[in-house]
RNA sequence: GUCCCCGUAGCUCAGCAGGAUAGAGCAUCAGAUUCCUAAUCUGAGGGUCACAGGUUCGAAUCCUGUCGGGGACGCCA
C-alpha cells in the first residue's frame, strides 16, 4: 500500500536506474503546475551534469522505458526536462478504494517506534495561565495526538515550575501579609491546616506583588532567595505552604486545559526531582563537569567552534539554591531511570533557546542523555495588532481563560446569527458553541509555523469564514449530515469509480495524508497537518458542489460518492483530532 | 556588542531536502442556490518574495553582506 506518487516514483526510479543514473532522480512529486499535470519528476535535469547528458535526452530515454513499467499513465517532456506525469483514472480509483478500506485513512505507521518524553515547559504555578501559554498547550498536544498516532510511544509532562525563586517571592510576600500563620513559625511543630491558606486570586495577586518590590529593593530580593533556599533545604513550614501552593493552582490549571481539551499524562513539576539534585550535583562534581565559580558552581557548556559567547550553566547558586537548569537536568535523570525515552521534546518558547542548549550540553557532557536525544521544539510569541506581546486593551497579561470565553461567546453569536444549530437543545447548543471556539483557537495557532510570531486577532479568528478551523468542523458536520440522510434512506457506500475531475482532485489531496505526516512529523510541526485538513476540506466542498452524491440517479455512482464522502469524512476528523479539534454531530 | 528568530499580495500567513507562470484566507470586483447544511462554491484583479552580491542550467528557498522588526545573552523561570 503506498501512495499514487510513490509507485509512480518507484517505477521512475528504476527507470533511471536503468540508464545508469542514481535512482533518487525519479522522485516524482504533486506538480508545481496542475495545469499541465497532477505530477511531475525533476530528476533529468538534476543528472545532466554526472551523465554528461543534455536533460531531454535523459527525460527522453526515461520514458521510453517508462512505456512498459507504467502502462496507462501520460507522459510528457516539458521545457527543460520536466517530466509531467498524468495518471488514469482507474489508478485514483484503486489507491481510492485502499484508502475507504483501510482504518488509519492511508496513513503509515512509524518503522521504528521510539520512546518519546514530550515536556510542556509547564506553567509556573501561582501564575494564571496566559495567551503565551496557549501555544505550549496547543502544539504540544497536538504533538503528542501525532507522534501516537504514527505509533511512538509517547508520555507527556507538564513539568510545572514549583521550585524556583518564585515560591520564595511567595511564601515571604504571604508572610507579609498573614505573619500570623504556623508556617512561619520555625518552632511550629505541626501539624499544619489542611485546608489553603490562599485562593488562586491571592496567588496570582501575591507574586505580581512580590516581584515588582524584589525589582528594585534588594533586600527584599534576597528574602526571598533565603526563603527559596530554606524551602529547598527542607523547611517544613515552607514545604506545607508549597503543597498548597501547587495544589490550589494545579486545580486552577486543570479547568483551562480541560477547556482547551489538553491533558497530559504527567502533573509533575520541578520540586519533584529535589531528592535527586544533590546526587546529580555530586556527580557532576566527581565527573569534573562542574566547577566553582563566584561562589556558585557551574557548568561551562562553551564549545570552541561557538559562534556566540554561551554563559556556563549555574547548577547550584551561590545561595545554595538550584535554579531551572538544576531541575532541568534533575528531571533528565528521572526520566532516564522511569521512562529511559529515546528522545525528549520541549515544547517552549524560542526564548528560551539558549538555556536549552545550556541544559542539553550540560546533560551531554555528563552522560546523561545520549546526543541527540533532547530537542528544543521552539515556538514564537502572540503578539498584538501592534506587533508586541499579546496584552490586554490595559497593558496587563492576557488571560487564557478569558481568551477561551470570548471565543466562546462570538462562537455563540455567530452560530445564531447563521442559524446553525437552531434545533438543537440548549446544552448541546453550548456543547457545540465551545467546539466551535477551541477549533477557532486552536488552528489559528496551528496553521503558522511555529517559529513564526503571528498576530492575535480574535475577530478574524471567529469570523468562521475561509481558512478557519469552524470552516473545518463546517465541513465534517455537512457530510455527517449527508450519511445520516443516506442511512435513513438505506443507501451504502460502494466501491469507487472515478466520473469526474473533481473526484480525482479529491483523491489526490486524501493521498496527500501520508505525506503531510512525515512532514508534520519530521519538522515537529503540526501545520502541515492543518494545511491537510484545510485543503482536504476544500476539495471535498468542490466535489460536494459538482457532484450529486444523494440525488444521483446512477446507483453505482451514487455508492461510489457516498463512499468518497464516507472516506473523506474519516480521514478529515483522523486530522482534526491530531491537531486537537473535535466536530460535532450536526451543527 | 555577540548570537538567535523573522522580513513573501492592501492585511494575516503558507511555501524554503532549489525547478516551469510564487500560493491560501481576508478585503475588493463579477458570478452560482427548483438539488445532499451558502460558515459554501466558481472566476477576476492584486507581487522587484526587504536590499545587494555569490553558487547553480535554474534561487523566495543555499552562502555572504547591508537595512528593518522581535528576542536572548551567569546566579528569575
Amino acid at each position: 500500500m503506498s501512495t499514487i506518487a510513490s509507485q509512480l516514483s518507484e517505477a521512475v526510479a528504476a527507470a533511471f536506474e536503468a540508464e545508469g543514473l542514481p535512482a533518487t532522480l525519479g522522485q516524482v512529486i504533486e506538480s508545481g503546475r496542475p495545469d499541465l499535470a497532477p505530477y511531475q519528476c525533476n530528476g533529468a535535469m538534476a543528472g545532466a551534469k554526472s551523465a554528461k547528458k543534455p536533460p531531454r535526452a535523459i527525460a527522453d530515454a526515461v520514458t521510453q522505458r517508462l512505456s512498459d513499467t507504467l502502462p496507462g499513465v501520460d507522459i510528457e517532456i516539458a521545457g527543460p526536462g520536466f517530466l509531467n506525469l498524468t495518471p488514469p483514472d482507474r489508478l485514483y480509483a484503486t489507491r481510492a478504494n485502499v484508502i475507504a478500506g483501510d482504518e488509519r485513512c492511508g496513513a503509515p505507521r512509524a518503522q521504528e517506534p521510539i520512546r518519546l518524553m514530550i515536556d510542556f515547559g509547564g506553567p509556573n504555578v501561582a501564575k494564571p495561565m496566559h495567551v503565551g501559554h496557549l501555544r505550549s498547550s496547543v502544539l504540544g498536544d497536538s504533538l503528542q495526538r501525532l507522534m501516537r498516532f504514527l505509533g511512538h510511544q509517547v508520555t507527556s509532562d507538564i513539568h510545572l515550575g514549583d521550585w524556583g525563586l518564585q515560591m520564595g517571592h511567595l511564601v515571604t510576600e504571604l508572610e507579609d501579609e498573614q505573619p500570623d500563620l504556623p508556617y512561619f513559625d520555625a518552632d511550629f511543630t505541626g501539624p499544619y491546616p489542611d485546608q489553603p491558606p490562599v485562593t488562586i486570586d491571592d496567588l496570582a495577586r501575591l507574586y505580581p506583588q512580590a516581584s515588582a518590590r524584589a525589582k528594585d529593593d534588594a533586600a527584599r530580593n534576597e528574602r526571598s532567595r533565603r526563603a527559596t533556599a530554606e524551602l529547598q533545604a527542607g523547611r517544613a513550614g515552607y514545604r506545607a505552604l508549597l503543597k498548597h501552593f501547587i495544589a490550589v493552582s494545579v486545580a486552577a490549571l486543570k479547568v483551562d486545559f480541560d477547556a482547551l481539551g489538553v491533558h497530559f499524562d504527567l502533573w509533575k513539576g520541578e520540586s519533584d526531582v529535589n531528592d535527586l539534585i544533590p546526587e546529580l550535583v555530586a556527580d557532576f562534581k566527581a565527573r569534573g563537569v562542574a566547577e566553582e565559580s563566584d561562589g556558585a558552581w557551574v557548568v561551562r557548556v562553551a564549545r570552541e567552534d561557538d559562534k556566540k559567547d554561551l554563559a556556563p550553566l549555574i547548577l547550584v547558586s551561590s545561595q545554595g539554591s538550584a535554579l531551572y537548569g538544576t531541575t532541568d537536568l534533575a528531571t533528565i535523570l528521572e526520566r532516564r531511570r522511569e521512562q529511559d525515552p529515546d528522545l525528549i521534546l520541549y515544547v517552549v518558547d524560542l526564548g528560551q533557546s539558549d538555556h536549552f542548549e545550556q541544559v542539553f550540553r550540560a546533560a551531554y557532557k555528563a552522560g546523561l542523555a545520549e546526543e541527540d536525544g533532547l530537542e528544543h521544539v521552539k515556538f514564537g510569541t502572540v503578539n498584538g495588532t501592534d506587533g508586541k506581546r499579546l496584552r490586554t486593551r490595559a497593558g496587563g497579561t492576557f488571560r487564557l481563560a478569558d481568551l477561551i470565553d470570548e471565543a466562546y461567546q462570538r462562537a455563540r453569536s455567530r452560530l445564531e446569527e447563521a442559524g446553525l444549530g437552531a434545533e438543537l437543545a440548549p446544552d448541546e447548543f453550548d456543547r457545540v458553541a465551545r467546539q466551535v471556539a477551541n477549533a477557532a483557537i486552536k488552528f489559528a495557532d496551528l496553521q503558522n509555523y511555529r517559529t513564526t510570531n503571528y498576530i492575535f486577532e480574535l475577530d478574524r479568528f471567529v469570523s468562521f469564514e475561509g481558512k478557519t478551523g469552524p470552516y473545518l468542523l463546517y465541513q465534517a458536520v455537512r457530510v455527517k449530515s449527508v450519511m445520516r440522510k443516506a442511512e435513513a434512506r438505506g443507501l451504502t457506500p460502494g466501491e469507487i469509480l472515478i466520473t469526474a475531475p473533481e473526484e480525482a482532485a479529491l483523491v489526490r489531496r486524501l493521498d496527500g495524508f501520508a505525506g503531510a505526516l512525515q512532514r508534520a512529523f519530521d519538522d515537529r510541526a503540526p501545520n502541515h497537518l492543518c494545511d491537510h485538513a484545510y485543503t482536504l476540506a476544500q476539495a471535498f466542498s468542490s466535489f460536494y458542489s459538482a457532484c450529486p452524491i444523494l440525488p444521483e440517479e446512477d446507483a453505482a455512482i451514487r455508492a461510489s460518492r457516498l463512499s468518497l464522502a464516507a472516506t473523506t469524512l474519516r480521514q478529515l476528523e483522523l486530522v482534526l483530532s491530531l491537531i486537537g479539534l473535535d466536530a460535532p454531530e450536526r451543527m
